[in-house]
DNA sequence: GCCTCTTGCGTGACTTTGTCACCGACACCG
DNA sequence: CGGTGTCGGTGACAAAGTCACGCAAGAGGC
C-alpha cells in the first residue's frame, strides 16, 4: 500500500489474521524480535539447497511454490499472498527432510522473518496465532488436494482455461510463454502450443510472442467449468 | 496385537510419540478425557458426508485416505499407520472447509478419540505433543509432495511395481483385483490391465483371480528405481 | 541499416496413457 | 446345473506427452 519505498513498516503485526488479535504486549515483543526482509523480484526464497531455519510471514508481494521433476519439469502447486504464512518451510524446519520444492518471488517481496524460537513460543502461548497456523497448513493441504485432482483427473484444455482465467485477473492480458504455462501445469510446452492453438481457431484467445490476449474470457469460463 | 478382543488397553500414551513424553498427571488426565473407538475393516472413517469434530489418533491398524474425482475414479492419497494421527480430519476440522477426500479402514481399527477442548490445551500445554501434530501435519504435506511428483511426472509401469513391492511387504503375493490397484494409482483399470499383461510377459509377476505373485522381486525393484 | 544469436513457437511422427464398448471366464449361490 | 455378478482381456480410438526439427520474432552488435 505504501507508495513511499522508503517507508519503514510502522506495525506489521497489524497486517496477519494471527497476530493482529494478539495483545498489545506481545504484539511489540515481536516487533522487536522479527527482522524485515525485502526480496527482489524473481529471487529463490526457499528450495532443495536453501532450507530455511525460519519463520515467514508475507507482508506483501507473492510466493510461487513449484516442484520439479527429475527430468527438469515443473508444476505449480499454489500461491503464498500477502497476509499469509509459507508454511512447506516450515514442515521442513520441523520435520527436517528433504523435499524438492521451491518458493519463487513473483513479485517484489516484503517478509517478516521470525525466529524459530519465538515462534514456538508464540504458538505455545497464543491462541489467536495458533489458529492462524493451523489454518496455514490446512489450506495448504487442500491446495494440494486440488493439484492432484486436477493432475490426475483433469483435461489439460480445462486446466489451461482455468489458469489462463486465474493469471489474468482483471486483465484481459497474460504475460507468459508457452513454456511458463506449461510449467504451471506441469506439462509439456507442444501441449500448450496446440492447446492454444485449438483456442485460438476457436476465438477464445489471441497470441503474440510472450503474451496470450483473453479475447473472450464468458468462453474461456463455460470450458473452464465444464469440468 | 492383542490376540483377546476383550482386553482393555491399560495405556494408550505409551503409544504415540507425542504422549509418550509427557508428564504422568498429564497422560493420566488425558486417559480419562479420550474414548477408545473400534472401527472394522472397510469402514469409512471419515468422509465428505461424515465430517469429525474429533481428533483421531490411530492405536492399531491401518487407514486408506484417497480421493475421488467426479468421473468416480480414485487415487490413494496415504495410509494412516499405527502411533500417527489423522491431519485431514483435523485439517477440515480447523478450516471447516469442505474436501472429496475420504478415509477408510483398511485393517481391524483401534482409535483413539480426544474431545477438541483437550487437543487444544494439550497443544497450548506441552511441546512434545505439538511437536507431534506439527511432524503429523509435515509428514503428510510431504506425502502429497510425492504423489503429485508421481502422477504428474512418473510413468504407470515404474509406479505400479512401486506400489505392488509396498503392498506386498514382505510377502510374495498381493490380493487385489485390476480394479484396486488402478484405484491406487489414480488411473483406469484397463490400463492396470494391460502393464500386469506385459509384466507377466517379461516373467516379474504371475497373476490369477484377485492376486498377484510377485515371481521376480529384483526384476521389479530395478524397474521401480529406474526412476 | 544489416547480420547474428537467442528465445519462443509451430509441426509431424511416434509412444504412452486413458476411454469406450463389448465379451468371455470364473466364482458363488440357489 | 444354470443364473448372476464380478473380474479380466481386447481392439479401436482419443488425449496427452516425447522427440526432432526448423522457422521466425525480437535483442543486440557492428
Amino acid at each position: 500500500m505504501s507508495a513511499d519505498g522508503a517507508t519503514r513498516i510502522e506495525d506489521w503485526t497489524e497486517r496477519f489474521q494471527g497476530t493482529r488479535a494478539l495483545p498489545r504486549a506481545v504484539r511489540d515483543r515481536l516487533i522487536r524480535a522479527a527482522r524485515i526482509v525485502r526480496i527482489g523480484k524473481g529471487t529463490q526464497v526457499f528450495g532443495p539447497d536453501n532450507v530455511p531455519d525460519r519463520l515467514f510471514f508475507l507482508y506483501d508481494g507473492r510466493i510461487r511454490v513449484s516442484q520439479t521433476s527429475e527430468g527438469g519439469r515443473e508444476i505449480v502447486l499454489y500461491r503464498v499472498e500477502a497476509g499469509d504464512s509459507c508454511v512447506l518451510t516450515t514442515a521442513c524446519m520441523l520435520a527436517e527432510e528433504a523435499y524438492n520444492a521451491e518458493g519463487i518471488a513473483e513479485t517484489d517481496v516484503t517478509a517478516v522473518v521470525l525466529p524459530k524460537p519465538d515462534f514456538d513460543r508464540l504458538v505455545a502461548e497464543e491462541e489467536p496465532f495458533r489458529k492462524f497456523v493451523f489454518d496455514a497448513y490446512s489450506r495448504r493441504l487442500i491446495d494440494m488436494l486440488r493439484v492432484v485432482d486436477d493432475v490426475a483427473f483433469g483435461r489439460i484444455d480445462v486446466r489451461l482455461a482455468e489458469r489462463l482465467l486465474a493469471l489474468a485477473g482483471d486483465m484481459k492480458e497474460v504475460a507468459a510463454t508457452h513454456q511458463d504455462l506449461a510449467s504451471e501445469l506441469g506439462t509439456a510446452r507442444e501441449v500448450i502450443s496446440r492447446v492454444l492453438a485449438d483456442f485460438q481457431k476457436r476465438g477464445l484467445v489471441q497470441q503474440s510472442r510472450g503474451r496470450i490476449t483473453l479475447a473472450d474470457k464468458a468462453g474461456l469460463r463455460a470450458l473452464a467449468e465444464s469440468a
